[in-house]
DNA sequence: GATGATTTGTGCGTATGTATG
DNA sequence: GCATACATACGCACAAATCAT
């Protein structure tokens, strides 16, 4: 008889690569901070060797970056980068958008629905930020979900995890949840009507909006290059 | 007095993930093709370590792939890869000319002019497919560049390795050429007009066709899953 | 600058798991 | 099923480059 279960041990670079970079997008390590490998090796308890395999692809992700002494330090997006990353979004999610109208089932539609529901729902009773930033994430996860396709979806998971870096700068506050949650329910409307035209636009116009407040915020802030 | 021109040595591990990458972009190692360290590390005269690193890399690019057992081999796109790809670049290079029609100078839009005009004398002249192809792939490549987004040319570069592995099987012949050689024009022709809406959607056009004659080759030749 | 301490790049050995006969 | 050959994962050591004092 098989075994139902046998726990096949992931190998340290892939363990590594997933704890470092959580390290990263939760904010452990600061943009801008620097790597060493040979600590990160100590405090790990294991050997440079997958530690270093596991920077390679986190450099290739551009979460890590390295200078031309081959130090490496974490990612720190300019104002120009928060851009391009806003631009390519809008070409996948609102690309996604119109995939998704084309694929997806009616109830899959109603999904997103009850997602903004649910969000509504959680502004009201004033729920805790990351609740409602979960949700707001919920809301484009479930999109790009519907819209059926793989590579889609990892080429946008790719430019989430540098938006990660600065997300915590893009919510603060009833008045702009509720803004989102309109500007969501804007563009649902427009895919319960099936219109691709115009959920495409509305997409394209939300992450505008998006991207203006975010600028705001990481300007007073000073939080940026 | 500073040195012009210090070369400082490129590691291992860089060097060979362009060699690599280059054997499975060229075909040197085929789709499906296993990779094996060892080997590999004998035939470049170096040690696994950088190997490794190297193989890490392209495995999260997607140009490698490894079972459950992690045996690495070539990347082979399934059928539904390649119209996942097709449908990713329609997002990416549709939105590419909306950006070069806001950002592009007059001079800028000229050159894709002149690449057109050289396509069209080597077509004419039955130039070698390779060289037709460059001048195609030149086409797209200038407006991604005018483009002014460097994430989003990075996006699409990461496609088009992949796309490079059954990039040959997508020109045979004049008639062909000619074809795709009008819709680059069609596409120019609104770029010059200043027609985001129009020039997004000859781009889309474009791609679709490209990918339903690639379609047909790749079932005709058997040359996929 | 010069010198010792770090840090990275790389080779190599070993253990464990996998394939092959 | 078993023994042998091989492949991968990983630790470790050393050299060269870099940093710090």
């Amino acid at each position: 008889m098989k075994q139902p279960i046998i726990q096949k041990p992931i190998p340290y670079y892939e363990q590594f690569y997933h704890s470092l970079k959580a390290m990263i997008v939760e904010g452990t390590l600061t943009p801008g901070e620097r790597i060493n490998e040979t600590q990160l090796a100590k405090d790990f308890g294991v050997s440079r060797s997958p530690i270093r395999e596991a920077i390679r692809v986190l450099e290739r992700e551009g979460l890590l970056v390295s200078d031309e002494k081959a130090k490496v330090m974490v990612y720190q997006p300019t104002f120009q980068d928060v851009e391009e990353i806003y631009q390519c979004r809008q070409a996948l999610e609102s690309f996604a958008v119109r995939l998704m109208i084309t694929a997806a089932e009616t109830d899959e539609t109603a999904q997103i629905g009850l997602v903004l529901e649910e969000t509504r729902q959680a502004i009201h009773r004033e729920a805790p930020a990351q609740e409602i930033i979960k949700l707001n994430e919920s809301f484009h996860n479930h999109i790009i979900l519907f819209s059926r396709n793989n590579r889609l979806k990892r080429q946008i998971d790719e430019l989430r995890s540098l938006m990660y870096l600065f997300r915590t700068y893009n919510f603060t506050g009833t008045e702009r949840a509720l803004t989102i949650e309109a500007e969501h329910s804007a563009i649902y409307r427009e895919i319960k009507a099936g219109n691709q035209e115009a959920a495409s636009k509305a997409m394209i116009d939300h992450l505008e909006h998006d991207l203006s407040y975010l600028k705001e915020q990481l300007q007073t802030k000073a939080l940026i290059i």
